[in-house]
DNA sequence: GCCAACGTTGGC
DNA sequence: GCCAACGTTGGC
């Protein structure tokens, strides 16, 4: 079992707009960075990954989601109406993926990004995260289990 | 809304 | 292959 880290900006798609969809089920599209993707590649069914909301008031953790199933081509690529499309992407040579997730839970609080900046020093494990490096924009990244750990814990307090 | 940091593009 | 220009991300 694999950890990561998904971002989304809560005015376009939210934790909440997860929570509410059929099953709490929905796509994860529209990634289109390679690092992004060879991560999102590197995913298996049963994965946990934390739901973070970037862009907006308090960027915060928010909540759990499952991977449901191995990453297969982002169709919104093939699409030219579509925010996401990509003319140099084609069904015969995909070059987005995407995964289904899930809803698991939101966590009993958020854990703010500024919280996590602040708690660095106390849990090395933490400043590990790629969301924490200077003008980081990858928006799906692995998380290690102990930073993980560490976070779920935080978010007890 | 500002702007620093970053990834991508394309001329050379 | 270099690198300037450009568009985007995302914290503040």
């Amino acid at each position: 079992m694999n950890y990561w880290l998904l971002k989304s900006e809560p005015s376009v798609f939210s934790l909440d707009d997860l929570r509410r969809a059929p099953g709490g089920r929905d796509h994860w599209d529209g990634v289109r960075n390679y690092q992004a993707r060879n991560h999102l590649r590197a995913m298996t069914e049963g994965d946990q990954a934390f739901f973070y909301h970037s862009n907006c008031a308090t960027p915060a953790i928010v909540g759990i989601v499952e991977i449901c199933c191995s990453a297969y081509p982002d169709h919104t690529a093939f699409d030219p109406h579509s925010p996401y499309y990509d003319p140099k992407s084609d069904p015969e040579h995909p070059r987005w993926h995407m995964v289904d997730v899930r809803f698991l839970q939101a966590l009993p609080r958020p854990v703010t990004l500024q919280e996590l900046k602040q708690q660095m020093r106390q849990h090395p494990e933490i400043a590990n995260l790629p969301l924490l490096k200077r003008g980081c924009r990858l928006s799906v990244m692995p998380v290690s289990p102990q930073a993980w750990h560490a976070i779920l814990q935080l978010a007890q307090e």
